[in-house]
DNA sequence: ATGGTGGTTAGACCA
C-alpha cells in the first residue's frame, strides 16, 4: 500500500479552507499536517473536513498559530505540548495514525537572531529534540514533519549570501536541524534528485514567489525504518498559483509500506 | 526608496 503523508502551512485555514478541501480531493492524501490554522478549538470546521472523507485532531488558539492532523484512518495517543515546556502557543499536534507516529511541529519563527523570539526558538528545538528521542524508541515508525522556519542548507535558499547568518539560516538553527537529524531522522526530500531552487516558502511582498525568491522551510523527517520504504517527496507548487495563496506550498512524502 | 504583502483584528503584532 503506497500512502501520501503531506504538511501545509495554510496562514489561516479560515480563508483557506477551500483551497485545503480542493487540494485533498486532488492529491488524495492518508495524512495532511496543518499549521498556523489560527483558529480557536471551537471555531475548527470539523464538518467540512469530515464531508471530504477525513478525520481530524487540533490544537488551536486565537489569532496565531494552531495545528491540525488530517488522516483518512482514526488518530491515538494525542499529544499538544512538548513535555517540559509549559507553552501556551499551540504549535506541536502529535497523533498515532495506522501505525505510524505522527509529530507536526510549527516551530518558532525567531522573528531575529539576538532576539528573545530567537531564543524561544532555540530553547523551543532543544526540548523537542531531548523529547523526539524518546518518541523514536517508541515509535520506530515515525514521522516528524511541518514548518520548521530553519533552511537546513545553502541550497534550500534563493541567495545564501543574503541570507547568511540571518533568522532561518543562522549557524545555530541549522545546529538545532542537523541535531534533529542526529537523531536517527531523514529529511526526505534529499533522498531524491530535485530541481535547483525548490523551495516551499516565499515572501508574500516584491514579487518573491514570481521571481522564485524562496527558503526551503517545510521538511518531512522519516525515522529509518520508514526512510528505508519512502518511494518520493516533492513540493507541490500548484497552491502557490492560487489567488490568495498561503505563502507556503505542500510537500508530500509517499511510502510503500508493502516493500518491507 | 532601508520599503514591499497578508492575516487577524480594529492599532498593532506576527510572519
Amino acid at each position: 500500500m503506497n500512502i501520501k503523508i503531506s504538511t501545509w502551512n495554510v496562514n489561516s485555514l479560515k480563508v483557506r479552507l477551500p483551497q485545503v478541501l480542493d487540494w485533498l480531493r486532488e492529491q488524495q492524501p492518508n495524512i495532511l499536517a496543518l499549521q498556523e490554522t489560527k483558529l480557536t478549538d471551537p471555531d475548527f470546521p470539523t464538518l467540512d473536513i469530515a464531508n471530504s472523507g477525513y478525520q481530524v485532531v487540533f490544537a488551536g488558539q486565537k489569532t496565531y498559530n494552531g495545528v491540525a492532523i488530517l488522516s483518512r484512518l482514526p488518530a491515538s495517543e494525542i499529544i499538544t505540548d512538548l513535555p517540559g515546556i509549559d507553552d501556551p502557543q499551540r504549535r506541536v499536534l502529535g497523533a498515532t495514525i495506522g501505525g505510524i507516529r505522527v509529530i507536526n511541529l510549527y516551530v518558532p519563527n525567531g522573528q531575529a537572531v539576538g532576539s528573545d523570539k530567537y531564543a524561544y526558538k532555540l530553547a523551543w528545538l532543544e526540548a523537542l529534540t531531548g523529547w523526539l528521542g524518546n518518541e523514536l524508541v517508541q515509535h520506530p515508525r515515525l514521522i516528524v514533519l511541518g514548518d520548521f522556519n530553519i533552511a537546513p542548507e545553502d541550497r534550500d535558499v534563493h541567495d545564501p549570501a543574503a541570507w547568511a547568518g540571518q533568522v532561518l539560516c543562522s549557524t545555530a538553527e541549522r545546529a538545532a536541524f542537523q541535531r534533529l537529524l542526529g537523531l536517527g531522522l531523514t529529511d526526505t526530500f534529499r533522498l531524491f534528485p530535485q530541481e535547483t531552487g525548490s523551495f516551499s516558502w516565499w515572501d508574500y511582498r516584491a514579487a518573491a514567489f514570481r521571481r522564485n525568491l524562496g527558503l526551503r522551510i517545510d521538511h518531512i523527517l522519516a525515522s529509518p525504518v520508514l526512510v528505508a520504504v519512502c518511494t518520493a517527496c516533492q513540493v507541490d507548487k500548484a497552491p502557490r498559483h492560487l489567488e490568495r495563496p498561503s505563502d507556503h506550498t505542500p510537500v508530500i512524502a509517499e511510502f510503500n509500506l508493502d516493500s518491507h
